[in-house]
DNA sequence: CGTCTATTTGAATGTACTCAAAAGCGGTGG
DNA sequence: CCACCGCTTTTGAGTACATTCAAATAGACG
């Protein structure tokens, strides 16, 4: 049933919430009402290019990736999510502009969705949810912090160690050329860096 | 005197705080209660590597840079700072853990500067703050998600020139050798760049 | 003026890309 | 169940991008 599905879903999200805020009982119950279940196949799209992001997801259940097209038709894979991740394009849902970026499933998934305009009247109605933003921004910030960091210090070997380190279960959740994409490399670099990693051992 | 630096600190930081929240003037009084206005010379350090970054740094006039410095010795720049912007290590600052990048002037630089316990404090009695901080993390999220979308989507000659594209004072404000340790690249290979930039016109 | 550092220039090298072809792999239909 | 199709990955050769090293020039500062 779909109603039992939404509320392991608000559990799920309320789980996720309260690791840095917590809630009242009244407080979760309305934050959970402004989220809807979604569900994609793999390869479907939550958002395309040209289009206004409507909405925040976080990944019940899944895999999802956002990736840049650029004009000679090249993929750039900007983020990925996990389980118990969010994902958006930033720039389109806060502006209300055309989105760059495309959001697609790579498995079959489950998100819950909130709009924009949700998620700004909750902002005024409970303003502990500026604080649960604050800090996810702030964690999502020291990410893309290390991102940017080794992007202008290693090369494209390092960078791909340092990403199977730090998401050992991505190479079995992803195909080798959308892993280069997000690294900044061509797939058959990434292939040349395989190869000779497994010639050393 | 020093007394009418603090207060004419005073005011850019409120016009700034204003400019994405509204404050009553009790909130805007108890808010730069909790800053020190602090200065430096050109080439002195507001945090070292190894240190535990114990503010969060509001530019009032100057330059600051942010950078690391790699094993071989080599420097990254992570950020840049002018007037008007924050400039912090988050994650040290955040944690309280030893940083792992330093902090320099590059110009004869004022700062307004905060401690961690007095901004936790400050979110806690007055929850407007939430919302600034989560309005600021914001827009630092969409400034490093297109640096990393240059990133891994562009070349040396094409992230040098979107920069230049971005900020056409930074040229005249710092060296070449920071820019190119900010675009992760080498100064001889950015001054090839400009170099053939300039034989093209 | 002299010293120190930054920038430029050139040559050699290494890193990563393009293009093209072959091999592998998964799904679909007969 | 297997043959075929489409897509991904691998491999190799040639090329472009970017680095290293070293030396020369230019600038900044006392």
């Amino acid at each position: 049933m779909l109603a039992l599905e939404k509320t392991h879903a608000d559990t799920l999200l309320i789980n996720h919430v309260s690791k840095r805020i917590n809630l009242s009982i009244a407080e979760q119950t309305h934050f959970t009402s402004l989220f809807t279940l979604r569900k994609v196949l793999p390869k479907q799209y939550l958002l395309q290019q040209g289009e206004i992001c409507k909405y925040e997801f976080f990944v019940i259940k899944g895999f999802l990736r956002s990736f840049f097209v650029d004009d000679p038709g090249n993929e750039h894979t900007l983020n990925f999510a996990f389980e118990d991740w969010w994902i958006s394009d930033t720039k389109s849902f806060v502006h209300l502009q055309p989105s760059e970026i495309n959001i697609i499933a790579h498995e079959q998934t489950t998100v819950m969705q909130i709009e924009k305009q949700a998620l700004d009247q909750l902002y005024l109605d409970f303003p502990i949810f500026d604080r649960f933003w604050r800090l996810l921004n702030q964690n999502f910030n020291l990410a893309q912090n290390e991102r940017v960091l080794n992007a202008i210090s290693m090369n494209g070997t390092e960078r791909y160690h340092a990403l199977v380190a730090k998401y050992p279960t991505i190479e079995s959740r992803l195909a080798q050329k959308h892993i280069a994409s997000y690294l900044g490399i061509t797939p058959v670099f990434l292939s040349m860096i395989r190869r000779s990693q497994s010639n050393v051992k």
